[in-house]
DNA sequence: CGTTCCTTTGAACATAGTCAATAAACGTGG
DNA sequence: CCACGTTTATTGACTATGTTCAAAGGAACG
């Protein structure tokens, strides 16, 4: 299969591609980038990679895969905080000797690189990451208007059109389609609900005409409906 | 009434109170702080001094008084994000050109300051500014988990834990009691409840014998029992 | 192929929401 | 300091949304 309209080498690693699409990088700031990129580690499904408490190691990045920050009470109650997928970013802080808030799961097998540090002349690594990290919080805010505010139904619809986005950013989205790696009890933790009540909102997305959900892979069937049920509108952190 | 053991002037200012307990400021730091408190810019209740969407002006402190950020849906529902506490900071950012995702209303008078930015020799200004922004995102992570996996009784309790843990870092907590200047609506909107069962949640705990709750203040009865109640720790973001 | 994990379904139940009315507290002007 | 109007707190009866428990199908995988 030849892919169309290729820009670059750049664009298939996701974290360039993402970083580029939040601030304008210059060469040498890729070219940091594609070298950290060869420096990869693997991890496994399951595999609790921070740990909250703990020191955070390093800053990373995700080149691909999808991991969560969740947060379990000791009765076995467990809610996922935010998802880490292809090009994001996860122990960047200015602060030292910092402590995680969360611990961080794979969820499929992830293979991340180190994040590299920006030195003086790259302003637009920079900010790009600055750019990152208000994402993040934006969509921290979104989960709890989600958690506070939507019903089940809402949550479901107003969470895969946040994932679309997201994903959009890294390149992994054909038309109104992407991968979905998840299983309805995951999803469960993420949206403050129980697998069963996810599995007949999904049931109810489905015969609405909204949603196809199966293999792995997530279909909107109606985006604009699903937008005006939500009144989402794409992410906004700078001007 | 004399106040014993008050170190320096420094500590009656809730912002300098509270970075220093965020990091260790030099005498030139605290200054510049005092300096910038001295450039107050007072908000009466309701009024909105962020809008969601717009460009964030200038890095400013909280010196006393109570703001929210909080998002509102079309339909009316609303969801408080976020309380501002004294000595709480907003809109701190790396970013060029940010973009408030939250607007922050007033509930009280509510005076501000600027955040003085952290020049070259500023190191423990920027450690605080860090660890304030990491803490930040504690409390949004725990938010997130209160709203998802706790009910109406546990939600309540964790969330007064929370407030007199914050509070008590602008010295603002005498023992177990803490200045609560929020309708139950205002509560309610932070905590994905209605009003009708934030006070119906208030009578239980206060027949509990946990909570009192009258004339603006609260006053925890049985800290040891919320505690348990809720599997609560301090925030710890730095080792 | 069998095991395990995941999805789907049903019935009973619980928590929290809605609507409506009353009581108490608060702020303001006289 | 008091009367009045407004906001906030409280209560009850009913409803709705989501949970729990249990069991049966399916799909994925060694």
């Amino acid at each position: 299969m030849i892919t169309l309209a290729e820009p670059a080498h750049a664009t298939r690693v996701s974290v360039v591609r993402r970083l580029s699409a939040l601030a304008s990088l210059g060469a040498t700031e890729i070219d940091r980038l594609h070298a950290a990129a060869g420096m990869t580690r693997t991890l496994p499904p399951r595999r609790e990679f921070v740990t909250e408490g703990e020191p955070i190691r390093e800053p990373r990045a995700v080149l691909s895969g999808w991991a969560c920050r969740t947060h379990v009470l000791r009765d076995g109650r467990r809610q996922v905080l935010s998802f880490l997928l292809p090009g994001d970013l996860f122990g960047v802080c200015s602060q030292s000797n910092p402590v995680a808030s969360a611990s961080v799961l794979a969820l499929t097998p992830v293979v991340t690189c180190p994040a590299p540090t920006p030195g003086p002349g790259d302003g637009g690594l920079a900010e790009a990451y600055a750019v990152s990290a208000a994402l993040g919080e934006h969509y921290l805010l979104r989960q709890i208007t989600r958690l506070g505010r939507l019903n089940a139904y809402e949550r479901v619809a107003d969470w895969l059109m946040e994932m679309r986005e997201r994903l959009a950013l890294a390149g992994l989205v054909e038309g109104d389609r992407f991968p979905m790696p998840l299983t309805q009890e995951l999803i469960a933790d993420a949206l403050g609900l129980t697998s069963v009540h996810v599995n007949r909102t999904i049931q109810a997305l489905r015969s609405d005409g909204l949603l196809e959900l199966r293999g792995g892979t997530a279909t909107l069937r109606d985006v604009p409906r699903l937008q005006a049920l939500v009144e989402r509108r794409p992410a906004r952190v700078h001007a």
